[in-house]
DNA sequence: TAAGCATTCCTTTTT
DNA sequence: GGAATGCTTA
């Protein structure tokens, strides 16, 4: 076998091509197994993705098939296009021709618009997300008589989502699934959502999979049509799937049974959101005879990460089974630092990360990975504080801004007038004197003449329904619409942006608008502009949007990366810190208040994929307090702290009780700052029952080791910028606007108009204009 | 219609 | 604690 193997990897003139060069033998075989299915499990950082496009390069140098001919479905379009980049070094500009190379929903998105008749569209339907689905279920419910308050749209969508998730349609809910909204409407409204959506010629993402499954399910020569093209196909991170994703590949792969799925059971993260790893477990039992191939040798981490990782997720049950190795060289042990409170955890992740930027560390290789959300802030306020450089990744996302979504509200009723969502949005954005009176009889009169809101609301102004003001509003407003559609012919979409922008006294608002963030607005703007420079037509632009939705932000400068677990899938640093391993926060609260012990094995997956993140060296803390929701709550190291293994682990517990008190004493009197009250850690809340545990208990009261490393920001660098002075009125990127009370060294003090009295770097602020 | 106050809700979120 | 939403009032 391996000879046959090898001689198929040689190219005509006999030499190993260089796509095969660099693998493992597993890797290889992945890589040459090209008839059947085929389930690669892929630990992490074991080079899955180098296996993925080599095999990808295969096919197509090899003459198997045709680049069209191979269907290649990822989860991210990052994912897509780093496999793109890839298969590309190999095979050169074929890979242009890999039209089938895209996320579920751009691949769907792609066949839908073929296919849009059979699911009553039209080929040009719009993407709707999920704040344009939000109002038109609200519209439903109050439509229908519902209390929106006892059903809130929300979970509405949440179902819908996840029954959507599941390959059902409204008539396939069983009574249960129906009884699960509003006391057994479910279904109706699950209906009266997909006719209203049709009606509106748009779908939501959770549609794009679903019509395809239908399609492919009730209209066969369809399917057959895709059988006879797709010759291969190739799935990543299989451990995602949902339901509809399973069905949907399942019946593509059932006639040529050449399918590859690579996935990881161990790090699954996304049950939740519907996947189900229950796919990559059933591989084998849906294609019968399918080879399995592990790769299991680990080019990413130190021996000691790898085996503090394998030794957590062996306390897992419903398991594979892997069993990660390495030849890289010997590291340091994974550290575990115990903490009195929150902001000292923030205070060491930043002393930890000062050391490492003098040794000469990339700040690109660090990175601080959280549970949820709310951690990031204080971690954000220390690095704030004392000058660190961070970005952070996931939050806001670029096209969820206000401002941004306005802008493209815009667009999309210039190139679809009947784009009623989007014309809701922006009708009285900027505030043009139009509100809930003159919308009410806008869809009164749409419905009755069963038109769109714009077309209606013209015939609208003929009549004498409205009041004089608003009819001459909105015949403005109308005419505005005419002459940008006039100007979409003339202008690249960029300048089309600008001008409307500019006309539509969106930019005017702005301007105007003198809080903190109206200029960072602004600036979105114009970088939306920038970005959509590189379309020609609005169309392209607008479905690049609605499938795409994060933005190339350029992330080549020297910054720490904070961001969530989950969020750094797929990502790797050589240094890792994880705070908040603390029982209620990770484990997070609902995993184990709800769902039982899958939903904890999930966790610990996800602690899992947090260690294996990290090259060289793994930081983990917990603190003995810590206030959630503004509550001081003292809580226990997490268990899964305790459940790695010891000889990899060095811990370390500095920093816990007296020691603290101490400590806080101690930097009173060397903080030049201590007077400023804001900032300083409010003791009379600090003593939570953990304190008083703390002080009873005995608690050894060690000399902190890392006195010298704790330096204020203003005793290091402490060279003052010339220009700013106390008086002077500045801006900060976070903070909005404020006068400068104070300055020492490069250290400010500066009373902000929106949020107070804060110190802060004064590089991180400039001049008021 | 918009501002100003009260109330609610707090994981994770690839598309 | 705090944002985000919704309701009340000027």
């Amino acid at each position: 076998m391996n000879d046959i193997v090898q001689s198929e990897a040689r190219a005509p003139d006999g030499q190993v091509p260089p796509y095969a060069q660099m693998l493992n033998a597993p890797q290889r075989e992945a890589v040459l197994t090209s008839e059947g299915p085929v389930l690669m499990l892929a630990g992490a950082g074991t080079g899955k993705t180098a296996a993925l496009t080599a095999r990808l390069a295969h096919l197509i140098a090899m003459r198997r098939a045709w680049p069209s001919e191979i269907l290649c479905v990822t989860f991210t379009n990052k994912a897509a296009r780093e496999m793109r980049e890839r298969v590309g070094r190999h095979v050169g500009p074929a890979v242009e021709g890999m039209p089938w190379l895209g996320t579920f929903h751009s691949v769907c998105a792609k066949m839908l618009r073929r296919h849009a008749e059979l699911a009553g569209l039209k080929s040009n339907f719009t993407i709707i997300d999920t704040d344009d689905q939000l109002r038109l279920l609200k519209q439903l419910i109050t439509a229908n008589d519902l209390d929106e308050k006892r059903w809130p749209a929300r979970q509405l969508a949440g179902l819908i989502d996840r029954w959507k998730n599941r390959g059902l349609n409204p008539g396939d809910l069983d009574a249960a699934e129906n009884e699960a909204y509003a006391n057994g409407l479910g279904a109706k409204f699950y209906k009266l959502y997909q006719e209203r959506l049709i009606a509106l010629n748009a779908c939501d993402f959770g549609d794009l999979m679903l019509h395809m499954l239908n399609i492919f399910r009730t209209e066969p020569q369809v399917l057959e049509q895709y059988h006879q093209r797709f010759k291969y196909i190739l799935v990543d991170e299989y451990q995602d799937t949902n339901q509809v994703q399973y069905l949907w590949l399942r019946l593509l792969a059932q006639h040529r049974k050449n399918i590859c799925v690579v996935g990881d059971d161990d790090q699954s993260i996304y049950s939740w959101r519907g996947a189900e790893v229950a796919n990559i477990l059933r591989f084998e039992k849906d294609f019968p005879g399918a080879k399995v191939i592990k790769l299991e040798q680990n080019y990413r981490s130190t021996p000691q990460i790898l085996a503090a990782a394998s030794g957590l997720i062996d306390t897992n049950s419903q398991r594979l089974g892997k069993k990660l190795w390495t030849e890289l060289p010997k590291g340091e042990k994974v550290r575990v630092i115990g903490v009195w409170d929150g902001p000292e955890e923030a205070r060491r992740i930043g002393e930890e990360i000062e050391r490492l930027e003098r040794e000469g560390a990339s700040m690109e290789e660090v990175a601080v990975l959280v549970r949820a959300q709310y951690q990031t802030r204080e971690i954000e306020d220390r690095f704030i504080q004392i000058g660190i450089d961070y970005r952070i990744i996931g939050g806001f996302r670029f096209y969820e801004r206000a401002e941004i979504r306005d802008a493209l509200a815009y667009l999309r009723v210039i190139a679809q007038p009947a784009d009623d969502l989007a014309f809701e949005r922006i009708y009285n954005q900027p505030k043009r004197g139009l509100g809930a009176k003159t919308l009410e009889a806008m869809r009164r009169h749409a419905r009755r003449a069963n038109l769109p809101l714009t077309a209606a609301s013209l015939d609208l102004a003929n009549t004498d329904e409205l009041p004089k003001r608003a009819e001459n509003t909105l015949v403005a407003l109308l005419r505005d619409f005419a002459k940008w559609r006039e100007d979409a012919e003339k202008l690249t979409p960029a300048d089309l942006l600008r001008q409307v922008v500019t006309e539509s006294g969106y930019e005017d608002m702005l301007q105007k608008d003198r809080s903190a963030e109206s200029a960072g607005r602004l600036e979105n703007l114009s970088e939306l502009a920038r970005a959509m420079e590189e379309y020609e037509t609005l169309g392209d632009f607008l479905e690049h949007v609605s499938l795409v939705m994060d933005s190339d932000a350029a992330n080549d400068d020297e910054k720490v990366t904070i961001m969530t677990m989950h969020g750094a899938k797929g990502l790797e640093f050589d240094h890792v810190f994880l705070p908040g391993w603390e029982e209620g926060v990770f484990p997070s609260q609902r995993s184990l208040d709800e769902g039982g012990l899958a939903s904890l094995e999930e966790e610990r997956r996800l602690a899992y994929v947090a260690i294996t993140r990290a090259k060289r060296r793994c930081t983990i803390l917990h603190a003995a307090n810590r206030r959630i929701y503004g509550q001081w709550t003292s809580s226990i190291p997490s268990r899964f702290v305790e459940e790695l293994p010891d000889e990899h682990v060095e811990s370390e517990t500095t920093m816990t009780g007296g020691a603290s008190l101490w400590r806080a004493n101690w930097s009173e009197n060397d903080d030049p700052f201590a007077h400023v009250s804001t900032s300083r850690p409010d003791r009379s809340s600090a003593r939570g029952p953990g304190w008083q545990r703390a002080l009873e208990s005995g608690y050894e009261t060690k000399q902190p080791r890392i006195q010298e490393s704790r330096r204020s920001a203003a005793s290091f660098a402490a060279k003052p910028r010339g220009d700013i002075a106390i008086g002077a009125q500045v801006v900060h990127d976070k903070f909005g606007s404020g006068v400068v009370m104070d300055q020492e060294g490069n250290k400010l003090e500066i009373e902000f108009e929106d949020v107070g009295l804060k110190r802060v770097i004064d590089s991180f602020v400039r001049l008021a204009d």
